[in-house]
DNA sequence: AACGATACCAACCGCGTGCAA
DNA sequence: ATTGCACGCGGTTGGTATCGT
């Protein structure tokens, strides 16, 4: 107990060194195009090291820290530019269901995505809608507590508002791509994930918020040690497993193919 | 055209963890 | 067993772009 409270004071102490360290001098705030040169230069004729030393070789006024963090999210080769298509979207749901904010996770799988760049378009496109939910349960919890009796003319219209939510993304990829409609429905039915995320029906009234952000954070807690169910590794076991049975490779597992424009599904259509 | 609201994204920060000395 | 250090992750912030009024 004292221990790690002494460990505490140990890194923090050593978290503030390094700061007054960092911020001697070193640059911060957005890349130039020169740095970025000397850093891309660097790093590709003399590989990833320490980044402290890459910083310091590269003759680049910045903390090891930032240098990684800008080739791991900007410059590192095969990163994948522009707008998350929807078939990435489906995966990211899908095994965001799974792993909740595990975004290093979710996006292995994800060639060329980031998890910063997963997270930013998680928390752009749906974290509105948790909040939302998560008043919305309040409201019903409440309800629950005070011992109304359930509201039959109310609900219905509660679940109309958020259905609402759901539809209209879906229905706005169903403008953009014809053939997934459904995407997180379509990932989970051909992978046949323990835990559906979404209806796996073509009509858009199922896809209501219960459906959908229950199936999300409803996870089994069962078991403490155990995330969304079961322990992430036995998770990423399983989606490697549901991968490789549809020919195709998890990241982690073989080859990934990603010369795609849009995701490679291995030959495996959405 | 001007302004405020909102969306998007790059970068930073704090913390936990692993490893070597 | 302890300490020092580096790395990686998830959360958060702040700047810029875009949209709506």
């Amino acid at each position: 107990m004292l221990d790690w409270g002494v460990d505490q004071v140990h890194h923090r102490n050593h978290d503030l060194y390094q700061q007054q360290q960092q911020q001697q001098g070193c640059r911060k705030g957005p890349w130039t195009p020169e740095e970025d040169k000397l850093l891309s230069e660097y790093v590709t004729s003399n590989g990833e090291g320490r980044w402290s030393s890459v910083a310091k070789s590269a003759g680049l006024n910045r903390s090891g820290k930032s240098c990684r963090l800008r080739w791991v999210n900007y410059l590192r080769p095969g990163l994948k530019r522009g707008q998350i298509t929807p078939q990435e979207e489906g995966i990211i749901l899908e095994l965001h269901s799974l792993w909740g904010n595990k975004w290093s996770t979710i996006a292995r799988y994800l060639p060329g995505r980031t998890d910063n760049e997963i997270k930013n378009y998680w928390r752009t496109h749906y974290k509105k809608k948790e909040k939302s939910f998560s008043k919305q349960e309040k409201v019903k919890r409440s309800r629950k507590q005070l011992d109304l009796k359930p509201q039959s003319q109310q609900q219905p219209q509660q679940q109309n508002q958020s259905s609402q939510f759901v539809s209209e993304d879906h229905k706005k990829l169903d403008n953009e791509q014809n053939t997934f409609s459904y995407q997180t429905s379509v990932f989970t039915d051909q992978f046949h994930m323990p835990q559906v995320v979404a209806a796996t029906s073509s009509d858009h009234s199922m896809m209501d918020e219960g459906n959908l952000w229950g199936s999300l954070w409803s996870l089994d807690d069962h078991d403490p040690h155990h995330f969304g169910g079961c322990s992430e590794q036995r998770t990423a076991a399983n989606v490697s497993e549901k991968f490789n049975g549809c020919g195709i490779d998890a990241p982690f597992c073989g080859s990934w193919d990603y010369s795609y424009n849009g995701f490679n599904t291995g030959g495996y259509n959405y």
